[in-house]
This record gives C-alpha cells, structure tokens and sequence, in this order.
DNA sequence: GTGAAAGCGCTAACAC
DNA sequence: GTGTTAGCGCTTTCAC
C-alpha cells in the first residue's frame, strides 16, 4: 500500500503538505498542489482510514445490529439506516447475533472496539437492566423495538397493542362477531401485546374472544397453515381471524382455501407487519404496516445528533402501525 | 474512553504487560495477569480496533457492495457473505452503490480507505476493463454476477442461458408448444441471455418461438401484469410462459387469472429467482432458483483464501440455476 | 506556503 | 515475567 510517506519522498514535500493537498486544506500552493495531487492519482494514493481515525478520534461507521440480515424485516431495517448513514457520509458495519444475550453482548463489544459511537441495536434478549448500562455508556446507542423504562429517549418502538387495537376496530367495522386469531407461540412481548389490544378493544364493541379460537403456532407459513387446520377441525365458526404476521397469513389462507373455505367471501384475514409478499398474495392481504424503515431512519438521525451533542430535537419514539386495506378482508 | 495506558498506569504496570493481557499472550505472571484482567473488565476497557490494524496491518472487515440492502436477492447475498464472515470472527462492511459506475467506483474507494482486503462487489455498471484494474490491484475483490475475461477465477456467476435451457426443457417436456417470453426492458445482459438460451434450447426441440410473443416489461410484479395484459390482448394463443422473474411471474398470474384464465389450467408459468414469494404465491410458483447464498458463500471463502494467500483450491465459478417444480407448470 | 515533530492507541522486538 | 521503545499512517500544532 502506498502511504502517505511515499508520496512525500517521491513529490519532494513533507508528510504536512501531503495530508493538506489530501484533505484539501488550505496554505499550499497552487503548484505544489497540482504536482502532488497528481501524484497521488498516478499512484492510486489512498489514506488508511484507521490511521486517520486514530487521530481524529472521529468515526464514521455506523453500526447496526440485527439477528439475520437476510430476513426482510431485518433487511429493510439496514436499509433504513443506510439511508441516512449515506447522507452523513458514513458507512454501516453490520454485526450479527444470534438470539441469545451473549451474542448480543459481543455484537456491541465488536462494533465498540471499532470505536463505533452510532450504534443502532435490535436486542431481543438483553435484559433492560443490561440495556441501560449500555446505554449509559454508548451516547449514541439507540434500541429498536424496545422501550425500555430507563431510557425512553433512546427507544424506538411499534407499539403493537394500538396495533391490535386497529385490527379489532378493522373486523368489528365489517360486522365480524365470530372472531379467531392466530397467534405466534415463539417471542412472547410482541404476539401477546397485539393479542391483548385485539381483545381490548373487541370488548369494547360488545365482542368477545372465544379463547379456543386462539391458536399458537411458529410464525412462519408452515404455522399458519398449521394453526388454521386447528381452527377448521376444532369445528368452532369464524368469520374472520386477526393473523401474528403476514407470512402465517398467507399460510393460513392456503390451508383455508385448499378446504374450500375462500377469502375474504367465507372468512376474511388481517395480517401484520405488511412485508413485500403480503402484496403478491392472492387475495391480496389487508394487514397493519410495520414503518420499520421509517423508525430505522429516525434512529439513525437520532443517534446522530446525539453522538454530535446536538440537543435532540423533541424525538418520536412510538410507532403506529397503519391499517392497509386490501382484499382479504370483507363485509360479514 | 478508557486506553492501554490508563490500565498500565492504574495497574502499575508498562503497556506492554496489558496488551499481552488483553490478547492473552503468553509470559505474564498469573497474579499480574488476573489483577490486570480484573481493572480492565472494571473499567470496562476495550482495545481500539483501529490502532491494532494499523500497527499490525491487518484487517477483519469484509466489504459488500450491493446496489440495495433491502432487496430480497442482494440481503440473501450480504447473509452469504455473513455466514462466511462470521466463521472468521469477521464483520460485514456494507457499502451501498446506486447503479451508476462513478457510485461503485466510490464504494470501492470507501472499502479500500478502510483498508478492507476482501470485497465481495456486485458490479453491474463498470466496464470489464476497470473491473479488471481493480482486481490486479485488490487481491481478495470477488465480483459476484460478473464474468470478466481477464480474471476468471475472481467472478462468481449464474449460467443464465442455461437457465433459459432448463425452462425450455421443462416446458417442452410438458408438451407445450406455443410459449410466449415475458422479459425485463432493463438490465439488458441477464434478461438477455435467458432469452437467447431458452430460445436455443426449443429449437432443438423443434419449437420456434412467435417473436410477437415475446414482450418487454418494467422487472417487478406491475410489469409482469402489463405484460400479461399485452399477451392477452395481442390475440395470439399460447399455452406457457417463461418470465424473466419472480416478481413478474405473480403479477402475470394476476393478470390472467382476472382474466378467466387458469394457472396452470389453461396457462403453465415459470419464473426466475426463486426467492421467497414464490412460495407464497398461489398457485406455488415453478421456478429456477438461483443459488445466491451459496455463491455469496463461495465468494467470501475464496476471497479470504486469497488474501490469506493459500493456493485457492481449484474453484467453482460458474453456478446452474435449478429448476424448482411447484404448481404453476403443468401438462399441456 | 512549507516542514519538523509530537502523538493518537496499540503491538512487537528486544533488553533485563 | 516485565518494561522500554520504536513505529504503524496519519493530522496538527508550531516554527520559519
């Protein structure tokens, strides 16, 4: 690798003037400049950014943490990130972890010691105590689907029991009063607050949830066609369910249709998370939009400013899911 | 943050005795050893990474350079690399490039500031000729979806016309005689050579193709409906249609099927890609899959045997789509 | 306008 | 077993 020393011997000019013609600083000349700049050029000159780093102290790698970058959630979230990161000339340096808290820990510990200060952190599994011990720590750490008490400011999060709330008012409006639900039996926060905000608000509309017609299942396709071949055998009617996610409601409305119930005229499916395939599905699935991409840029604007000592302008941390309407859902 | 030299001088002992601490070498007495390895945890001090690269030269990011993170086929690509990083104990450096050759260039530039030496990069806008430069100057540089004559052994690719092959064959082998081709108006070599092998591969089965039955579409699920709608209207009959991708597939199902016609009744369907709607889709999609995670996999194994200098066992470069049946093929 | 030199945090000889 | 020291590539004072 060419260094900056180099270029100096061979133009003839100190280390000084080569790192003033390379930052394009001030107080050289014209000439010297040229000559330099040009030498820089011809010899594919490029400075060794850790080099750099370690005596600016400055940094500009933001990291991101998430448990599988393939997963589209996931995947949409980098994205996010990535768009402000862009604007703030700054790259991301993706750690991933598995979901248990050691892997998280060592996640962080790895995106510290590249003295990254933007950190943006799906945890699933740290607990919040732990948390706000990094959180004191990290200026610019901000947690992502997580509120936790001691630092709401750096806590962006869907909040999901509005969520099941929207679902309910949804089904409730289109005169469903035999209502089944399909739940996740796998992360227990985010089913059983969408689950708990569904079944507050039916009561309030004077419905109420036959608990058999919950069903647990692995958030997948596979469980959702799974949980609605419980649903169908356990001979209960329903006119509707309020699905965990868009992928167990795509399987449940195969496993329905392939026994000639049809959707939305014999039972109508809302979803959540409205991923890419909710769109392609046919019928096409009405679900709640998880903004994930928007809360991913916010955060990284958020860690930003933070790590700039800016005061953070008054930040939004709660999230809404919106109500898509497509075609799986209809009139009872 | 917390240095090497603030432990060595709490500890009461040189900086040279912490760092073989922290890097649990060998020769420090135990009593010094547990003592310093107490203040540091204490302290809560971690190693700057960017001086140790620096002094060391080494380096255990691996660059990734993709047009789009969230895309479904290029966050497949970024898992694969992962995988491979992750064996490694290396990180992910993302670097995002909009689809014009200055932008890539640019990313290049970033990884290599960084210092990176292995690059996984999908270049679809630089010419042969620079990619062949910066291949003689970045040892570990993969290109992945490139096949550049100069450096063979450094592209990982998919045979596209053998994809096109493979389709043909499926759809002669189930008898359908009048085909129509829905392919992409943009990114002109992979469309382009699907084509040119599927159009092969039917005259060897006595099968010519109608060129008014090939239409030219936008590569997403709303230009798979037009062409559909196109096909429809052009009155001529066909009986199969291989589409470019995925995403066009569904949306040409949509298309015919809100016309009256049935998938695979009255029209067989095979699309490209394989990624994860096509399974979702219904009728389930019959497709070639295109094995990215695997090449990404390979690409970052290959890189990291090359800048590790080993003589690179004798490795695969070109891939073969595979041809995935599900239900939207079917006898004619 | 240019250069000399200090020092960022760390590792790795080498000395003891 | 532990300390001293040079130096990785760079930026940044401070002289001149």
């Amino acid at each position: 690798m060419t260094t900056i020393k180099d270029i100096a011997r061979i133009a003839n000019v100190s280390v000084a003037t080569v790192s003033r013609v390379a930052n394009k600083g001030p107080k050289v000349g014209d000439k010297t400049r040229l000559r330099v700049q040009k030498l820089m050029d011809d010899m594919g000159y490029k400075p060794n950014a850790n080099a750099r780093a370690l005596v600016t102290n400055t940094n500009t790698t933001i990291g991101v943490i998430v448990p599988d970058i393939s997963d589209p959630f996931f995947a949409a979230l980098a994205q996010g990130v990535d768009n402000i990161a862009r604007e703030n000339k700054m790259q991301l340096l993706i750690s991933t972890c598995s979901i248990d808290a050691e892997s998280e820990k060592n996640a962080i510990n790895l995106l510290q010691e590249r003295q990254c200060r933007s950190i943006i952190f799906h945890s699933k599994k740290m607990s919040d105590d732990e948390l706000a011990h990094l959180c004191a720590s990290i200026p610019g750490l901000i947690l992502i689907n997580r509120n936790i008490e001691a630092y709401p400011e750096r806590c962006i999060w869907l909040d999901n029991i509005e969520g099941g709330k929207i679902a309910a008012r949804h089904l409730a409006s289109l005169n469903h009063k035999n209502i089944a639900c399909i739940s996740s039996k796998y992360e227990i926060e985010d089913p059983a607050d969408r689950l708990k905000g569904f079944v507050d608000e039916l009561s309030l509309h004077q419905l109420t949830m036959n608990s058999e017609l919950i069903v647990y299942c692995a958030p997948n396709q596979l469980g959702g066609e799974e949980a609605a071949q419980q649903l169908i055998s356990s001979g209960k009617g329903f006119t509707s369910i309020f699905v965990y996610n868009d992928a167990m409601a795509i399987g449940a409305i195969s496993t329905l249709e392939d026994n000639g119930i049809r959707v939305p005229r014999d039972v109508s499916i809302i979803g959540f998370d409205d991923v890419l395939l909710s769109q392609y599905s046919r019928p096409k699935l009405t679900t709640l939009a998880y903004p994930i991409v928007q809360m991913a840029e916010d955060a990284a604007r958020l860690s930003i400013q933070l790590i700039a000592d800016e005061n953070p302008k008054s930040s939004k941390n709660r999230y809404l899911p919106r109500l898509i309407r497509r075609e799986s859902t209809a009139d009872c």
